[in-house]
DNA sequence: GGGTGTCGATAAATATATTAATCACATTAT
DNA sequence: ATAATGTGATTAATATATTTATCGACACCC
């Protein structure tokens, strides 16, 4: 009756989060309000914890159950990037300078992007399946969110749902230098 | 008994999902292989699903638990952060300015990071579970990971699995200054 | 009116999760 | 050495989830 298995191995993952944050059974056990003799059976896959149970459990990290379903996250290449590595994805006005080569099983885009005078991201919005952010290195760049717009400087930032239509423009007279940030990546 | 609330209404949440795609109780529980009793009492919240169960009655519709737990943390989105509204996270030699005050449910934490001559993130090596990524702007900044150490100037970046242990350390005679990229977000 | 089908809810029976109290094995201190 | 802790695992007792079978209510058909 063992290999309870819900679709992906719940008890390592328990486990492994309670490793990662040096916490013993019994502390975890006495955090969540529960017995630690649960936790070993859980861990094990020999008991499929309720939601509740798994709630209380992960309230003692924290941890929402939401962040703990999030999908896995998978192998990584390359860690070091020199500025010249960066792989330009577009090469007009507006150039994006990606690090990292594919971005299949990321949970990051990560660019550093630079905009021509007058440049923009073109004249239809754009709009897809994720979160962006960006912090403004350099320059001043308008940004466009749905109906809000705005002019952002160096140290300024931004960050939205990427599924409302958006747009970037430098409007300063300086090339605009900008840090952005795509979850998951999106291009 | 009654009101096992698990934080959230799962009883409700489920019976919404259920009638959003014009399925009975009976026919749900057909397709997840379980009794329809027990959908009843589970939209009730007169009983608490195992993780296992939950699983299987999403497979009929089909959703993943990621997907159901997703958006349980919907919260009010800002979208531009004035330079001064970025929040200081540790202030000392090293600064964290985060894009956000909130991260739960957020997908991506950006940051503006400023290491003083010397500063680093601490004798012991970092570890979570997570992704993480950084452009360096302006400074000369040692990145560790794992076993791996390389010395990055401005335009060089870095991305890896911030389940390998390690460490950021400011070896240049001036300010470093880094724009980095969390996901989910780690603090 | 009496069928026939479906719906969601409920009761008693059964399977399973969870607890409280151990056990067996390490490491550390005396 | 040996006691004293701390760890994860196990067992019998109990609480709870889940099933099987049933109920009353509503709709439709003849």
């Amino acid at each position: 009756m063992n290999d309870l298995s819900d679709g992906f191995d719940l008890g390592a993952r328990l486990k492994a989060l309670r490793d990662s944050h040096g916490m013993s059974q019994r502390e975890l056990a006495k955090r969540a309000g529960v017995s630690n003799a649960i936790i070993s059976m859980i861990e094990q896959n020999r008991s499929s914890p309720s939601v509740g149970m798994l709630k209380k459990l992960l309230d003692g990290f924290p941890m929402s159950l939401a962040e703990f379903f999030a999908d896995d996250l998978k192998p990584r290449p390359q860690i070091f990037f020199a500025a010249s590595e960066l792989v330009e994805l577009a090469g007009g006005a507006v150039s994006y300078r990606q690090v990292g080569k594919d971005m299949t099983g990321k949970a990051i885009q990560l660019m550093h992007e630079r905009y021509q005078p007058g440049a923009d991201t073109g004249g239809q919005m754009l709009s897809h399946e994720a979160e962006e952010g960006g912090v403004i290195i350099r320059g001043r760049l308008e940004v466009t969110v749905g109906d809000q717009v705005r002019v952002l400087g160096p140290g300024d930032a931004y960050y939205f749902d990427s599924r409302i239509p958006h747009r970037f423009r430098n409007v300063g007279t300086e090339e605009c230098e900008v840090v952005t940030a795509n979850s998951p990546p999106s291009f």
